[in-house]
Formats: structure tokens, sequence, C-alpha cells
DNA sequence: GCCAACGTTGGC
DNA sequence: GCCAACGTTGGC
């Protein structure tokens, strides 16, 4: 199994959305790197759902329940794919980006380290981590 | 609202 | 293929 992380402005699609409606397609995807690491998801993965600009931090986990097929939002455009995710549980306690910057453990996260990346792998170390602190009262 | 980082586009 | 211009993302 592999982890993922992948960020969404709460304005426009936050965590209650996704709540709210049970099941989300991962479309509007336009960057390379973000794409590939969508292709490489499999039913079952596990995904941290990070909300971006407003109160960045990760605030629920959700699961790979499609892999990827092109994205529909593009139909003149074979470039782009989706996946479609599902909520597994909101973390108790939201794990917020200096959070994550202040944890030793968590320095060679690519959140940090390429912070315009939309979608990105998770090491299981750094994945544990952070619902650890997420679940903690 | 500002600005840095950085990906993309297009002229040459 | 290079690089300047431009647009977008996202932290603060």
């Amino acid at each position: 199994m592999n982890y993922w992380l992948v960020k969404s402005e709460p304005d426009k699609y936050g965590w209650s959305h996704f709540t709210a409606q049970g099941r989300a397609v991962w479309d509007g995807v336009r960057n390379y790197q973000a794409r590939n690491n969508l292709v490489a998801m499999q039913v079952g993965d596990q995904v941290l759902f990070y909300h971006s600009v407003t109160n960045p931090g990760v605030v629920g986990l959700a699961t790979v329940v499609r892999e990827a097929y092109p994205d529909p939002t593009a139909p003149d455009d074979p470039r782009w794919r989706v996946v479609e995710l599902e909520p597994v549980m909101p973390l108790t306690r939201p794990v917020s980006l200096a959070q994550i910057k202040a944890e030793p453990m968590l320095g060679n996260i690519a959140l940090i380290k390429q912070s315009r990346l939309s979608v990105m792998p998770i090491r299981p170390d750094e994945f544990e981590l952070i619902v650890k602190l997420g679940m903690s009262v």
C-alpha cells in the first residue's frame, strides 16, 4: 500500500464538501508531476487530505476507490487523469503546516520541499506520524 | 494583499 | 533549445 497527500483549498473544495458528497472525482490536476502521482495510485492507498491557503494543514484521511482514468473536465486533452477518493475519517485535531514544519522527522516531506505540488507521495513513517499527531487528544 | 517560487508558454 | 515573460499556487 502507498501513501499520498492531496491539497485542496477549503473555500473551493474542502473536507466538509468531500464528506457531504461521500466520494470525489479528483479532477483539474494540470501538472505533470502531480498527474504522474495520480496515475501511480492504487485502490486502497491511503491519502492525507490537506487544506491549502486557509488554515493550511492536514484535516482528514481518505482512500483511493478508483484508479486513474482520463479527466472528464479535459475532454480534448488526453494528458490529464483523475482518480476517485472517499473519505475515511476526519482527524480529531487537524495537523497544521506549522506543526509539520516543526517536526524534525518531517523535515524531508514533499509538502515542504515542493510547496506547489498538489498531489505527492508520503513515506509510511511520515504518514504514521501525521496520523498520530492528528488523532491525539 | 503581497510576494516568492516555480511551471508553462512562446518568440527567436 | 534557450530564455524572458507571464500566470498560478500558496504561505504569510
